[in-house]
Parts: C-alpha cells; sequence; structure tokens
DNA sequence: TACTTTGTAAAGTTTAAATTGCACAGATTT
DNA sequence: AAATCTGTGCAATTTAAACTTTACAAAGTA
C-alpha cells in the first residue's frame, strides 16, 4: 500500500477542517448573523490561537476592514475577545471555545434585544388604551368596545409570551439549562 | 370632556394594533425570516380568522404573487395553514394561535435543518479520516500526526455539540420545556 | 365552448446587505 | 520630525434578498 507525502496529507486535512469550518459558519447562519462570522469563528477555532486582522484577511481572501467590522460585532456578541500578545503591535482576536456557551450567548443576545423593544412598547400601549377608555363614552357603538376588548386581550397574550421568553433567556443564561439537557462527551467520560 | 367619535376610536385602536403587529414582525425576524413572514402572522392574528391571499394584498399593499410565496414558506415552518371556507373558491389561511408554539415551531423548523447538515457532514468526514489513517506511515512527521489527532478531537467537540442541539429541539418539540419554564398568565389563573 | 377566477412559475426590478478601496488618525519606530 | 504601521470611518461597489409584473395552467362558471 503506498504512502500519501506529508505535504498530501496535510492538505488533505485542511480540506477536511475546511468542511467542518463550512458547518460552523451554517449553524451560525441560523443565528441570522452573516455566514462570515460564522467563517471567522471557525478559523480562529481551528487555528487554536488568537488571530490577528491580517492573518484572517489572508486566510479569508477578504479585506482587513471587513474583518475589522466583523470582529467588532462578534465582540459586541459576546463571541470573541481581544487578547493582548506581548511584543505585537496587532490585536489578536480568540473566540469561545464552548460551542454550547456561543449558542447561548447568540442566544441570550438576540432575545433580549427584542424583549427590550416589547417591554418599552407595552408600556406605550397600556399608557394609549388608558386613554382611549377615558374617552369611550356609554354610548359607544358595540364594534368599538368588542374591539377594544380584543386589543387588551391581544396585548395580554403578548405580554404572557414575552415573559415566556424573559424566563427561557434566563433559563439558559444562567445555566440551569444543562440540568435538563446535559452535554454529553461522546467516548470518554460521562457525566452522571 | 368630549368623546371621540367611534369612527376616531376605531382608527385609533387600529393604529394600536398595527403598533403591535410591528413587534410579532420584529420577533419574527430574530428566526431569520423576512419581516413580511411576521407581517402577515400578525395581521391575520389580529384579524382573527383565515384570511385570503386578496385580504392580505389588501392589507399590506403588497403583491398577491408575493402574499403566496410568504404563505407557502409559513406553511412550510409550521406557523400557518390552509383552512377550508365552503362556498369559497379561494384559499384560506390561518395562523397558529398560540405564540410559544410559533416559537418552537420555528425553532425547531431552523435548528433540524441544521442537524440534519451536520450529521451528513459527519459521516462523511468519520470516513475521509478513516481513509486517512489507512495511509499514514509510521514515519509520517510529527506535525501531521499532530494535525491528525487535533482534527478527530474538532470533529468530536462538534459532533458532542450537535449532539446538544439536538437533544435541546426535541426538549422543545415534546413540551417539556413547559415544565421547566412555564407560561404564567397574568391576571387570570395561574398554572401551578 | 368561451369566459372568469385563482394561485404560482419565471424573469425582471428594486431595495437592502455584504464587501471593498481609499483615506486618515493615533500610536510606534527611526 | 519623518516614516511606518494598524485599525477603522466613510463612500462606492458588488452581491443577494425582497418584491413586482407578466403570463399561464388548472379549475370553476355561464
Amino acid at each position: 500500500m503506498e504512502s500519501f507525502s506529508d505535504d498530501q496529507l496535510l492538505q488533505e486535512i485542511k480540506s477536511c477542517e475546511d468542511l467542518l469550518t463550512d458547518r460552523i459558519a451554517d449553524n451560525m447562519e441560523t443565528f441570522g448573523v452573516s455566514s462570515t462570522v460564522g467563517r471567522l469563528l471557525g478559523i480562529i477555532y481551528m487555528n487554536r490561537e488568537a488571530m490577528t486582522l491580517d492573518s484572517l484577511a489572508d486566510e479569508t481572501g477578504m479585506s482587513k476592514t471587513r474583518m475589522s467590522q466583523v470582529m467588532r460585532q462578534m465582540i459586541s456578541l459576546n463571541i470573541a475577545e481581544k487578547e493582548y500578545v506581548k511584543g505585537s503591535r496587532k490585536d489578536h482576536y480568540n473566540v469561545e471555545r464552548d460551542y454550547a456557551q456561543t449558542f447561548i450567548s447568540l442566544f441570550t443576545s438576540n432575545w433580549s434585544e427584542v424583549i427590550k423593544r416589547n417591554m418599552s412598547l407595552e408600556r406605550r400601549l397600556r399608557e394609549q388604551i388608558r386613554h382611549l377608555e377615558t374617552y369611550l363614552s356609554e354610548d359607544a357603538s358595540e364594534e368599538v368596545k368588542v374591539r377594544m376588548e380584543r386589543l387588551q386581550q391581544e396585548l395580554d397574550e403578548w405580554n404572557t409570551y414575552y415573559n415566556w421568553i424573559n424566563n427561557l433567556v434566563a433559563f439558559f443564561e444562567s445555566g440551569e439549562i444543562f440540568n435538563h439537557v446535559p452535554i454529553v462527551t461522546p467516548n470518554k467520560k460521562e457525566e452522571a
């Protein structure tokens, strides 16, 4: 049986890693971020140590400006951070290595934003309804009364929902989720 | 204190509903679907009964073709369905009225897709690695051995992660999530 | 049969997102 | 101080997504 040369093997390994990186990027897209975010995450993850904008640009073939934009986004999403490397002027970026933690960060970032907007709307609508009710004369048509009632009800339902999401986010963020959906490592020692 | 006319009140109520619809659309966008998906969901939800493509086009000011496209997407996402209305040739569409259920449908649709793609990749990569190992000669360089080891390890980690997501999806889809993060209705009777 | 209605396929247009190139400020070195 | 390096703001460009127009098949109606 003939052997491959080291170079050939390394190239094959690299191509496997690239496939894995693509999968990571695909996974990221589900969080509604650009696939480039996922690609950089994958690249840095595989690299196993912090990378500079230049090395990222080099690896992806994209402009350094874009690398800068994406890394900033990743930092604001809490899935990457700058790492000080002595003797180098360049910024070095590293990523969260725990996939489940990354999942939770993104899930939390996304939904917290939604919840915040919902809360501010709810206050506004409750106010508005109270205001309308004071202007509601006794001889208002049946339709108006019914619609008013419905609106109130819709608002309650919506409120119930996003309170649920709010609790859901806490359930993830606190790590309680892991008590009920544990992380199971395949071959090594398993968590009881 | 002066009263508003019925027309004025209805208009005010409508504008509140529109704000709520916008919020629903915003919420939907977090799932990575077009905001129009969310808008239609909100409109049909508020309407409280099934709607036709024409009435949707009328309500949104968009083309009927687009309504058709979006409703099809919503059906494939499991958050809407056609409803038979006797005496009418038109298709009538209704939506899931339970927000939390809608959340779960979308969450599940999105991640199941990812999991499926991951599984097929994993099989392929395991195969490839096994193949490479057979060609790995004893005198292969240290670097090749290390990289090989790492690749294996990365694949294991990724596998652990998406098994977790897989369990997570089941946790939601089965409704078990509600045992730990219950839905709490605000004023009415509360579930113990 | 000829005439409507309804939903959607296909191709074209518009709008928004991703990406680049240039330029420049702040920091570092010579 | 001059020269260089690094990250990023900004405008321009490319690419992809959202949406429209037109056309037509399938089914219903007169």
